[in-house]
DNA sequence: TGCGATAGTTAGAGGCTATAACGCTCGTCA
DNA sequence: TGACGAGCGTTATAGCCTCTAACTATCGCA
């Protein structure tokens, strides 16, 4: 609030209408998906003419690129603040389908079927490490601080401990983040068993299968 | 071969003309993914007007649906010739993230994000209801006849029993499937965990995290 | 051999993205 | 306070796309 009153008249006004712009597009993506998002159709609904809108967005894909950062924005908002409120991994997931079902054209937005050509600018990558650092922190917080070298317990199999050893070597993507190779196992087992989950679920590959995907998610969850 | 031989030669042209544009149109799946299909496009490769190819198909729909429709039968047989050789699950496992890696298009086709209103015709739905089987078998294949009812072994968590309990009563979507609660689990397992991995990975997700997709996979594969 | 079914054509309506060129208005600054 | 210029919205246009209508030409069967 502090930039929009310093800002120009003129600037306000042009953020104000990008925000609109931003609005409407939200709910043609919420009803019919990314693919079917019309800048015309905007236009039309704000009594406007189409290429108005060129005035605000460049193209189609630099208003679908700040929607998707948007997204992940909201998404790491939402993550940050469970984890800075003690939330444990099981909290962490209970939001993410919150999160998910609330919109589940935004989830797909960001994790769905990517159009082959489309390379994400260097700021959202960056956001998506916020989350995955929030999955991390999570992670690394409900632990063993250093589970002594007893190859015992519940016996880790091979591959999972090969991965542990692959994982410590590349970690390149947790950043300076201090997790052991165990917490990072479990964030990247968070990540794609719920992504599975939910992504079936907001397909449509669950329905008319009778069972309850709040069941299965909350196995899944447990089991992590 | 035997209903070529039998039809008119009307009817043979005809399938022929049918199967070279899903050639095409399988060519621009894999380049450019689903959206960007064009019957013009094809149209024009195939040296006709744009308007020609409806004779054909009915619309762009009917084209994407029998892609969708061939992709399923041609995971439901992969999945069925390696159950009939006695794999295991990891080896449906291995399979699968062959036949996605193959062509990431195609797996995405029938696994990526759906657009809003679509509603598949009932015999993709069968034949998705064959791949499920496939796993069903094989997940109920390598598993004890019946685990007498000691609640002690690796102490099966709360949820995971109450998923047990819930699906033994919804198991409509298994069909006339003998396979036990357990296996049922397991299967929505499967599908789920290995599903998640493969659609991050065929969306790039992983791309510039640095370590190795196909150990993680090999990993969870060993986790079920 | 002739006729009817069917393949492929052109023409065109209506949608989309995107650019170019034009007026008009609003805020700023002398 | 008044003039000027930046920026907003318009129309026109090009070039895609899907899909329909109407016409022509051809192929195969009776």
């Amino acid at each position: 609030m502090k930039e929009s009153e310093t800002a120009t008249p003129r600037q306000r006004y042009r953020a104000q209408v990008r925000e609109e712009i931003k609005q409407h597009a939200w709910e043609q993506v919420a009803t019919a998906g990314a693919s079917a998002l019309s800048l015309n159709a905007i236009a039309k609904q704000m009594g406007m003419t189409g290429p108005a809108l060129y005035r605000y967005f460049a193209n189609r894909d630099e208003l679908i690129t700040e929607l998707i950062r948007d997204a992940y924005r909201s998404l790491a908002d939402t993550f940050r603040a469970r984890v800075e409120a003690g939330g444990s991994l099981p909290d962490l997931a209970a939001a993410l389908r919150a999160w998910a079902l609330a919109d589940p054209q935004r989830y797909l937005l960001i994790y769905g079927t990517p159009v082959p050509g489309y390379q994400a600018p260097e700021e959202t990558t960056r956001i998506a490490g916020e989350v995955m650092a929030a999955v991390l922190d999570a992670c690394a917080a409900g632990q063993l601080p250093e589970p002594p070298p007893s190859p015992s317990p519940p016996s880790p199999s091979p591959s999972a401990s090969a991965l542990e050893a692959h994982l410590a070597d590349h970690r390149a993507w947790a950043g300076p983040h201090p997790a052991p190779a165990p917490a990072l196992r479990r964030a990247l087992a968070f990540w794609s068993r719920l992504h599975g989950l939910l992504s079936l679920e907001l397909a449509g590959h669950f329905t008319g299968m009778g069972f309850d995907p709040a069941l299965l998610y909350a196995a899944e969850t447990e089991a992590l």
